[in-house]
DNA sequence: GGGCTGACCTACT
DNA sequence: CAGTAGGCCAGCC
């Protein structure tokens, strides 16, 4: 299960299609009020360095998908979407819905991230 | 092939 | 905290 996929790019195009299908599956798995990186998701679906491709395979999934896209921020917590835009605006909403918290603009990843969820799986602190 | 663009990231001022 | 710089790589001229 551990990544490690030391290689910056993908030999074929097939490779880059199936990862695709990683992605859209992790971020699947992404729980309700969390949210992971675009980094954290690159390398959980095994290629460490594809953050920017994280985007590209989101905006590849179908509709009929329902991919949860609105719960993959940027490493610093914030939405990668210009503020102004319908987008940013949409998202915040989602997420905001289900119970993420912003301050100033920015998500506690200690709270919501990957980590957050898990030391709550272990502390049972709560939320 | 060359050049430019990103829903990115890290490191450094 | 805000900017900048460099790195990254698939897709689209």
């Amino acid at each position: 299960m551990t990544d490690q996929q030391e290689k910056g790019s993908f030999t074929t195009t097939g490779d880059f299609d199936r990862w695709v299908q990683n992605v859209w599956q992790v971020v699947e798995g992404i729980p309700r009020g969390h949210v992971l990186t675009y980094g954290e998701v690159a390398r959980l679906a095994g290629m460490s360095r594809a953050a920017r491709r994280v985007s590209q395979a989101m905006r590849r999934a179908p509709r009929d998908r329902k991919l949860p896209w609105h719960r993959v921020v940027n490493a610093q917590g914030r939405i990668s979407f210009p503020a102004d835009s319908s987008g940013y605006r949409q998202q915040k909403e989602r997420l905001e819905r289900e119970g993420v918290v912003f301050i100033k603009g920015k998500i506690d990843l200690e709270r919501h991230g990957y980590k957050g969820a898990l030391d709550h799986l272990l502390w049972n602190e709560p939320l």
